[in-house]
DNA sequence: CCGGACTTGCTAATTTTTTAGCACGTGCTA
DNA sequence: TAGCACGTGCTAAAAAATTAGCAAGTCCGG
């Protein structure tokens, strides 16, 4: 059996947002990236919360905790990228890759695109 | 100015992705889909509060409220892109791409891949 | 025309989240 | 060694989210 999900609560994802942007963060840092911030004290009893909750840990660096995601970086990805398709693109891959690349296309240099071909390529031939 | 974002609560995420997921729907759809359902009741409470949040609105059929999302589908779709390229991928469409192309690579028809590699192509030259 | 099966609107109570503050420990330095 | 600056843990009050239930309206069949 896999363990429930059991949905963040608003303050719990936004933390972890940060945690995620950033890999590893103290206590202040945190802090710092929060959009409407409440007192240090309240940050860091999230942060032994969302540890208490198995999705953060610590570990001791100098005098002060430094935060870091249980979950590997790898399927954080996958699972939001995952959660993504499914609730805005109807579980189409094509539809998201289509928006992703299209909404940020000025953005994109020639390089990257050409990377993006071969990855592209690559995975038609492996299925092929 | 443009308005504050204000993050939705735990319910208020649940309840506004599954409109997303289904385009429209009833309070009795809603509370079919939801995980760990609350009363009817409840559901209707907090698509009443959406709607005076300004994140849904409603139109009578039949004898019910049928709801969606204000904000229009493209828009929607290109901001939750954004905010994941941001706090997972650290901000490389590049990266995201690879991901997501590579993590559901077996689900992924030749036809399909090849329509995204024309649309990368099509980017590309539009760039160029 | 009456009753049942549906709606919706609203309110108030409960539960959870969110917050700040206190108590304590450690190291540094004057 | 006394005092300050910084860390942590914990707790209890305040605020917000979450919930259920009631009142009332509409439609339809008998």
């Amino acid at each position: 059996m896999t363990k429930k999900p059991d949905p963040l609560t608003r303050r719990e994802r936004e933390i972890m947002d940060i945690l995620h942007r950033r890999g590893r963060a103290t206590a202040h840092d945190v802090l710092a990236e929060l959009a409407d911030p409440p007192s240090y004290s309240a940050v860091r009893t999230f942060l032994r919360l969302l540890e208490e909750g198995g999705h953060v840990r610590h570990e001791l660096e100098g005098k002060s905790y430094v935060y870091t995601p249980t979950v590997a970086r790898r399927d954080a990805q996958r699972s939001a990228i995952n959660h993504l398709v499914e609730t805005f693109f109807d579980g189409s891959v094509e539809e998201a890759v289509a928006t992703l690349v299209e909404s940020s296309k000025t953005k994109l240099s020639q390089g990257e695109l050409d990377r993006i071909a071969a990855l592209v390529a690559k995975a038609k031939k492996e299925g092929k």
